[in-house]
DNA sequence: ATGTCCCAACTTTTGGGA
């Protein structure tokens, strides 16, 4: 099973480039973050015809979920079930293929201890929460656009980052704390060395001159992390024509052991 | 280089967000 996670920016204005690319790299499940659109305005039909199942989490304007399925789609939950989730639509489920996968979209934080700062530590929590109702033993995987770059590795320079979000302790901790419950940073697992990244700024030639972060991040459960086989950055998803401006990570999950079977 | 892209709206230009 070929899984993949993409902060599209936009699936309105994405939309070729998506199906294109999920037919293209034969994607079996695409975690997708900021669609930008009203459930009513997902586009499920031009899913379809490519083949997937849609399920969609969104308000409009900002923010948005989806989850797109060549490999089954149920059980769909949108966002932290029961909990009132303030700060938009930014988390959706769904069982596809037999493993349970959350489609992940963390607030930015705009500034260092700001209330936005501080709503982004809050939806970590309820993310933490979340999770402590379910057993680290299942097939899970957490995919998303998480802005947290997990080290300084994970960023271009890091004294360039110095006083700004996304490589805090704080916001690093947070991160840690999914890792702790039980959950594998599975590109990093298979990617060791620093300077691989997820997202790069549209200005400045930022893509071009090679600064950017690893932001975008898979995160599986012992179970499928130990059936991970490989793990890649699709760099070139984020070359023109019409650019998100984070690429997609990838990684492909080999078959369970017959004996997990139920 | 306060540099780009995307969205909505009191829409053809501006403001908000990333």
């Amino acid at each position: 099973m070929r899984i993949a996670t993409w902060n599209v920016n936009s699936l309105k204005a994405r939309l070729p480039k998506v199906t294109e690319w999920l037919e293209r790299r034969e994607v079996d499940v695409l975690l997708m973050q900021e669609t930008k659109l009203a459930d009513d305005a997902a586009p499920e039909l031009a899913f379809r015809i490519a083949g997937y199942e849609l399920a969609h989490h969104g308000e409009g304007r900002w923010n948005g979920v989806a989850i797109a399925s060549r490999v089954g789609l149920a059980d769909v939950e949108r966002g932290f079930a029961g909990v009132p989730d303030p700060d938009g639509a930014r988390f959706v489920s769904a069982t596809c293929g037999g493993v349970r996968f959350a489609s992940c979209y963390a607030p930015n934080g705009r500034e260092v201890g700001s209330e936005f700062w501080l709503a982004k530590l809050g939806w970590f929590g309820r993310l933490r929460d979340w999770l402590a109702g379910r057993d680290p033993a299942e097939a899970l995987v957490l995919g998303g656009d998480f802005n947290v770059a997990p080290a300084d590795l994970d960023v271009w320079d890091p004294a360039a980052f110095v006083g700004a979000t996304h490589v805090t302790d704080e916001e690093r901790a947070a991160f840690d704390a999914l890792l702790a419950w039980g959950l594998v940073d599975v590109y990093r697992v298979h990617h060791p060395e620093g300077g691989r990244f997820s997202w790069w700024d549209y200005r400045a030639g930022a893509f071009h001159k090679g600064q950017g972060m690893r932001i975008d991040h898979l995160l599986a459960t012992r179970t499928v992390a130990s059936r991970v086989t490989v793990a890649e950055i699709d760099r070139d998803a984020r070359k023109n024509p019409i650019p998100s401006d984070h690429a997609p990570v990838l990684a492909d999950v080999s078959p369970a052991p017959l004996s997990d079977a139920p």
